[in-house]
DNA sequence: GGCCGTTTGACAACCATTCTCAACTCTGAT
DNA sequence: ATCAGAGTTGAGAATGGTTGTCAAACGGCC
């Protein structure tokens, strides 16, 4: 796994050219959406890659995913604190969220049912105010 | 279509078997479970079928859906007053939750942003005491 | 019984995601 | 600089859930 050995993945081109795609849109975008704002931004980088990548920092926790509700998975470069989201259903304006209240709410009640290993999902979908 | 034709879907011999597998489990199940179970029940029912039924149901409300962390769709007969679910990740054992300060929670979080429309999703998943 | 719209099921098509594997690229050591 | 070896990449194939197709079967209704 070369988790912790120091030596740590490699900030690649193909790498930070990813983060950067990322980075240039604050909407959620599905790998596919990444891998075709690279290819036509110039620095194309195979879609294997961008899957990888995106799973990669996912895992460490650089950027967040989520699911539309076909479930397609979707991310986003995040705040790396915990939080949730509030998207709206017509133009996808995503605005960040904690609420602190709720980690505990979900903490408590998995561990009242004996669960552990616990992790959890919570979005909001609604109309934003532009929109309505 | 055919939505509010007094009519309806008919309820077939195949529909009332994909209901009557989700009601003989009390958990999440995927489409493909689901054919399995009526595989190996004797009422065989086909898997384009099954998925159809399926969604036919969870338009109308009458049965959950959700997503498992791998994306795959899953669906369960529930109550119908409005809750969350608490699922294991190994057996897939569920336990509905409520959590009025969670509703509340979301519901203020969205007027402060002006989102109207609003919905939300939440699940929680873990390692029930079972299973760890 | 026969007509007609609905439903079914086997199978193909789709599409997001993952796998495979040979070629390539860093990094560190000699 | 050169070499070796581990990490990384990319093209394409494979996978697997889900949806589309379409002819055959079904269920009411006259």
């Amino acid at each position: 796994m070369t988790s912790t050995d120091g030596s740590g993945p490699r900030p690649t081109k193909q790498r930070l050219a990813v983060l950067e795609a990322l980075a240039s849109v604050d909407d959620f975008r599905s790998a596919q959406e990444v891998h075709e704002i690279l290819s036509s931004s110039g620095s194309p980088v195979g879609l294997a890659t961008v899957y990888r990548t995106l799973q990669l920092y996912a895992d460490q926790g650089d950027v967040d995913v989520l699911r539309r509700e076909d479930g397609e998975a979707i991310y986003r470069r995040c705040s790396e604190t915990h939080h949730h989201h509030l998207v709206c259903r017509s133009c996808g304006a995503t605005v960040e969220v904690e609420g602190p209240a709720v980690e505990r709410w979900t903490t408590s009640m998995a561990a009242e049912h004996g669960f552990t290993a616990v992790s959890h999902t919570l979005e909001i979908f609604g109309t934003c105010a532009a929109c309505s």
